[in-house]
DNA sequence: TTTATAACCTGAACGC
DNA sequence: TGCGTTCAGGTTATAA
């Protein structure tokens, strides 16, 4: 589910409990990816929202004592719940806000568990999952000598390249394959082999599709719902993601589903070269 | 060091 | 209808 656009349309979405105090953490599962910080409660408890901010697909949520570091993982889910609301499966933790004297619950949902949430005291720039993530796609840093100086090197294809966190953030599956296509460039293609002015379109592909990604408020397809229970729109401007056999809306031609690195990617044979 | 693969977990979709 | 298989938007650890 969540790739950047979706992660940052629910941080958008949680600004109603900046400010909010914590009265109350539930957890009824503490067997995600990493396991729950078993005292969460306890830490969190009175604590105050003070901020939230994105570093990539993390949540970074900005509390008096620490920060909680959430990943949606594939299929995680946040949304604000009256107190009434009761839990459905999969809703792993609760977290009880008082925000100007109303309740508001954060619930946590992740059918597959893949997700994350963690606690720490210390800079959260400094974890060891944050220290090592490449630049924002949207960011000045994340331009054609930083990715040309990166693909040079690499002979793996470049879809992989810019899937890998490591060379930049967010760019999951739906949105490389998106942005490899409003390049023209095959996503099969050997990294190293990409000349700088391809590189130069790429980028800019990249950022064009990320921001238009967020102004739509994400791709829903299976489960991407925002925190009000909205879904997002731009999986209805995917030119070629789940789209096999189907036209090419550029040439007409007909959209090839390949596996890379056991992920499905899918592109025109006739645009994309 | 780089790249490929398996693993984590659940549920939907599909074929028989 | 029911069972088994495959696949899915992410990321890390491990093997090659």
């Amino acid at each position: 589910m969540p790739e950047l656009p979706e992660v940052e349309v629910t941080r958008l979405g949680l600004a109603p409990l900046i400010n909010g105090t914590v009265y109350n953490v539930e957890v009824r599962n503490f067997s995600l990816r990493w396991p729950v910080n078993p005292n969460l409660k306890k830490i969190l408890s009175s604590q105050k929202l003070i901020s939230l901010s994105r570093r990539g697909k993390y949540l970074l949520a900005d509390f008096s004592n620490g920060y909680l570091i959430i990943h949606l993982g594939m299929s995680g889910r946040i949304s604000i719940v009256s107190e009434k609301k009761l839990p459905i499966k999969h809703d792993h933790i609760d977290i009880c806000f008082k925000v100007d004297g109303n309740k508001k619950i954060l619930r946590y949902n992740d059918t597959r568990r893949f997700g994350a949430m963690i606690w720490t005291d210390d800079n959260p720039f400094n974890h060891k999952l944050i220290c090592t993530l490449g630049p924002e796609p949207l960011s000045d840093e994340f331009n054609t000598d930083y990715l040309f100086d990166i693909v040079k090197r690499k002979t793996q294809p470049i879809k992989s390249t810019i899937m890998d966190s490591h060379t930049v953030v967010g760019v999951g599956n739906i949105y490389a394959s998106e942005s490899l296509f409003l390049a023209s460039i095959r996503p099969q293609r050997q990294s190293q082999k990409i000349k700088k002015k391809e590189i130069r379109v790429l980028v800019g592909s990249i950022k064009i599709v990320i921001q238009k990604a967020i102004e739509r408020g994400g791709s829903t397809l299976n489960d991407f719902y925002s925190v009000n229970g909205q879904s997002g729109y731009f999986q209805n401007e995917h030119k070629v993601y789940a789209r096999e056999n189907e036209c090419c809306t550029n040439c007409n031609g007909k959209i090839y589903l390949l596996k890379i690195a056991q992920r499905s990617s899918f592109y025109c044979k006739k645009c994309q070269i």
